[in-house]
RNA sequence: GGGCGCUUAGCUCAGUUGGUAGAGCGUCUCCCUUACAAGGAGAGGGUCGGGGGUUCGAGUCCCUCAGCGCCCACCA
């Protein structure tokens, strides 16, 4: 063969050379900055969730990240300014506990470096981490701005996080106090409240005898937590209690010390439950912090922050300074000596764990920053409420709201290095603190110079939730890209961060920007493996997006997880077969532009010319191919607004394939053979091609940009830039397409019969075809090119009615035609009535159905007219269909 | 204890103003026809979890039962 064109596509796609080429040319050229849209009017911008720098990507980020790159790719196609911000974010403890690990394997700890070499040394091992995830991100083909990256730790964010705290701080909304948190000894931290992870444990209840001091009898308590009993300073019962009422007020001795507790009455206390009578630890327990606090009782702290009992003198020796658990077993069997253990028994209720290392924590009372949440989340119902802010599946509204509604205080202190470190300084003369902008010299309050700043860091959460702003030059609102694209269009997320995430942006946002930050919020489900169970690294089930797209391809990875894709939001299981099919869709759309610019060669010398669609000379076939294309654009765009993406797959999957490929394609082959119609036709199948790939290409960027560029006339240089097809309306013809449907549908009823009978479809095969229709006898006449081209015809009879009854046709109904193949001798009689009594079955059961419609009164009444016509007009239908089955049994039966 | 989601063809799932069920894969039959065998053509396959209700009409709305899954909640 001679050396191929230069526009000519290589036989086989070759996803991995594509992919890497091209990726580099649309980031030479800077095509995913906004700028890249020169005189835009309208703007669309969104920010990405920034993955943490110690996670690696997972189908989550895949999937997440392609539904961002559908929208920005279709804004950038309108002409939208458009601008998607990349970056990732620090994860304080996720990091902090990875580098420690690392640290811990050559048997150092983060004390042996000290504060500054440690975090240097963090900052080391998140650079090389922050490089491998832009790098995963790349191959997946997605298209942020990434001269613009963030990071929550970088200067521009520090800033934006200083700026937040002091505002807050001074607004009152940020506070210091002493309260019970969510501890977790191993991490050495708090954590906040939805850090923390609850699993249902099975453990025991422990009924431990209290004495009382006037040796009048014992109190009996209930605990699932003996070992915090040395913390114990009252016991409670319910003051309705009629068993307790009269120890309310004496004493009892705490067991194995010989510290003495006073009885107490709050109504808090269940008497249903366990034995009625409550051990009071307010330092160790949330519920006995607050009775504690109302009974003025001094909290007594009884545990270190690891976890160890402390060596107070009242606490038996061989307790003090043990583990939690150890102590939890040695107290159990010093109170079973001593006689105090009065039961033991199986109870089953939930456990704390730390999100990131699932320790099971401790509530601690201490010292901690909080944010005043209440006032925070009070502005987002109302923006939630005056229509500001939307959720994709609606549903998800409930669980934002709600939360909203019952929010409590945020803890955002931790006691860990890599971080926002709290920009607060505490006089050791005066004690007082000072909070401001610039790092201070003096105590604002006393004057000392005696200060020193906080140890303590922020949560990350607290600077991931400036991210809409902080990303776009807050606090500088002079910033250009805070005016140009600040607040964003849309957040795209899973909703297992509807809480830690969207709602402190909403909060944040409207406190700091007094605007909500995104108008949409879209969520997603999660992808779990093949068996629906949650992906996850402990049970080893997770799947490596990278490895899927080195084996199927990006952009039919892209496409097979995009059409998996639902409008509710459903989690979606991983389905190899749906991957599979995005990368044989990609086959097929690389194999119809070969044939295409094959057909269109310029080196062919009466190559496709640069004309338009010559409109006053279309084919039948042309007129159908343009209206179902513009039907899908049609369609496409208005999926594309209202975040359809599986049905957008489905859509285009559907005309590309079973439209373009299947009918149009084929049916070309033919004109192309027409002088008359050769240019036409090349002109359509560019025109329509070119239009397919813009149609896909926010779906599948690479193959369509690679394809876009052996377009001939192709104006612009790349496809990312190309307008996104919108729908000519004049080319949707109703009618052209039921009059090419009935023809393709006749192709259909032939090429039946001639399989169910093997003809070879070498053989030429004769049709009467008998119908009364107007549309379909002029369909006939007129489109009888259509159907030789699709059937290899013999003679074919148009007749008004049976001219002939013969036992040797075959027979198929379409609309109102009955379809004949006389076959002689071939025809089995006992087969061909097998198979017509079949189909009769059907038919008679619709037109019951549809004779029971037209006779109900109400029906006819109530039904909106075009219903009623519609069935009317079916039933029409199936009475030809069931009269032309009836003389055929008849035949068949002479 | 509240709240939410799911139950549709052998498998995985679509199906939002209620109009009489679809796709992919798999199965069966035929075909290497010059874009594609990673393909083409044809076929079979479902009383939409059970029951009840509203309606002319329900996979779609309401109630109820069953199974599975998730989220939230301070009962020691």
């Amino acid at each position: 063969m001679a050396n191929s064109p230069s526009s000519a596509l290589s036989k086989a796609y070759e996803p991995k050379e594509v992919e890497s080429r091209i990726y580099s040319f649309w980031e030479n050229n800077r095509l995913f900055k906004p700028e890249a849209n020169l005189n835009a009017q309208k703007r669309f911008s969104l920010v990405i969730p920034p993955p943490n720098v110690t996670g690696v990507l997972h189908m989550g980020h895949a999937l997440d990240s392609t539904i961002q790159d559908i929208l920005v790719r279709w804004h950038r196609m309108l002409g939208d300014k458009t601008l998607w911000m990349p970056g990732m974010d620090h994860a304080g403890i996720a990091t902090q506990n990875v580098v420690e690990r690392n640290l811990r394997e050559q048997g150092k700890s983060r004390e042996d470096l000290g504060r500054e070499a440690f975090i240097n040394l963090v900052w080391e091992w998140a650079n090389a981490r922050k490089a491998d995830i832009a790098g995963q991100f790349k191959r997946l083909g997605i298209s942020p701005d990434w001269e613009r990256q963030r990071f929550t730790l970088d200067e521009g964010l520090s800033k934006a996080v200083r700026h937040a705290f002091v505002h807050l701080y001074k607004k009152g909304l940020i506070e210091q106090g002493t309260y019970i948190v969510n501890w977790c000894p191993r991490c050495v931290s708090a954590i906040s409240d939805i850090e923390t992870d609850y699993v249902d444990e099975e453990s025991y209840l422990w009924e431990i005898s209290y004495p009382l001091t006037d040796d009048s009898g014992a109190l009996v308590v209930a605990t699932t937590r003996p070992e915090t009993m040395y913390g114990d300073v009252a016991v409670a019962v319910n003051p309705e209690d009629t068993r307790y009422a009269k120890f309310i007020g004496k004493k009892v001795r705490l067991p194995l010390t010989e510290r003495e507790l006073p009885v107490i009455a709050d109504s808090y206390v269940d008497m249903t439950f366990g034995t009625g009578a409550l051990k009071i630890t307010p330092a160790h327990d949330p519920n006995d912090f607050k009775i504690g606090r109302e009974h003025g009782l001094e909290p007594v702290w009884i545990l270190d922050e690891r976890g160890r009992i402390k060596p107070e003198a009242f606490i038996p020796e061989e307790i003090r300074g043990l583990d939690r658990k150890e102590a939890r077993l040695r107290t159990e069997a010093l109170l079973e000596q001593q006689g105090y253990l009065v039961r033991k028994r199986e109870h089953s209720h939930r456990v704390g764990h730390c999100q990131r290392c699932q320790t099971v924590i401790e509530p601690l009372l201490s010292k901690q920053w909080f944010v005043k949440t209440k006032p925070l989340a009070d502005r987002c119902i109302q923006s939630l409420k005056a229509g500001e802010i939307k959720f994709i599946p609606e549903r998800w509204t409930k669980d934002y709201l709600r939360w909203l509604t019952d929010i409590q205080d945020w803890c955002i202190s931790r006691q860990l290095w890599w971080g926002h470190q709290i920009p607060a300084w505490h006089c050791a003369q005066c004690r007082g603190v000072t909070v401001e902008l610039e790092d201070p010299d003096t105590c604002e309050h006393c004057g000392s110079t005696d200060i020193q700043q906080d140890t303590d860091v922020l949560d990350t959460w607290f600077s991931s939730g400036l991210w809409p702003f902080s990303t776009m030059g807050w606090p500088d609102e002079n910033a250009e890209d805070y005016k140009n694209f600040y607040p964003t269009d849309v957040l795209v997320t899973g909703f297992d961060i509807i809480f830690f995430w969207v709602a402190r942006m909403t909060m944040f946002g409207l406190e700091l920007t007094g605007k909500s930050p995104f108008h949409t919020v879209y969520i997603h489900g999660l992808i779990r493996d093949e068996k629906g169970q949650k992906m996850s690294k402990s049970k080893g089930n997770t799947v490596d997006p990278v490895e899927l797209i080195d084996e199927v391809g990006c952009d039919g990875f892209r496409f097979g997880l995009t059409s998996l894709i639902t409008y509710g939001g459903q989690d979606i299981k991983l389905a190899k077969d749906k991957i599979d099919q995005g990368r044989l869709f990609a086959n097929k759309l690389w194999n119809a532009s070969r044939f295409v610019l094959m057909n269109i060669a310029p080196a062919d010398s009466d190559g496709v010319d640069d004309q338009p669609i010559d409109t006053a000379n279309l084919s039948l076939m042309d007129r159908w191919i343009l209206s179902r294309y513009n039907t899908a654009v049609r369609q496409a765009n208005q999926l594309l607004t209202d975040y359809k993406f599986g049905e957008l797959a489905d859509t285009l999957y559907e005309f590309v394939w079973n439209g373009f490929c299947d009918w149009y394609v084929e049916y070309a082959k033919k004109q192309l053979q027409e002088p008359e119609r050769r240019a036409n036709t090349q002109r359509i199948l560019l025109h329509v091609l070119d239009g397919i790939l813009r149609l896909l290409h926010p779906i599948m960027p690479y193959i369509t940009e690679e394809i876009f560029q052996k377009l001939p006339h192709r104006k612009e240089q790349s496809i990312m830039i190309a307008r996104y097809p919108q729908a000519d309306e004049n080319l949707i013809d109703p009618g052209i397409s039921e009059r090419v449907d009935y023809i393709l549908e006749t192709v259909r009823a032939i090429r039946n019969i001639r399989q169910q009978y093997t003809v070879p479809h070498t053989q030429p095969i004769n049709v009467s075809i008998i119908t009364t229709e107007p549309m379909e006898r002029d369909a006939i006449v007129t489109a009888r090119g259509i159907l030789e081209h699709f059937v290899k015809l013999g003679e074919l009879n148009v007749l008004d009615v049976m001219d002939v009854q013969s036992e040797h046709n075959a027979v198929n109904v379409v609309g109102h035609s009955r379809i004949m193949v006389p076959l002689g001798g071939l025809i089995d009689i006992e087969q061909e009535l097998e198979r017509v009594r079949k189909k009769m079955t059907v038919l008679l059961k619709e037109q019951e159905q549809l004779y029971k419609m037209m006779s109900n009164f109400e029906f006819l009444e109530r039904a909106p007219q075009a219903v009623v016509e519609k069935n009317k007009a079916r039933l029409q239908e199936v009475n030809k269909q069931v009269k032309a089955l009836e003389e055929q049994l008849e035949g068949l039966a002479r």
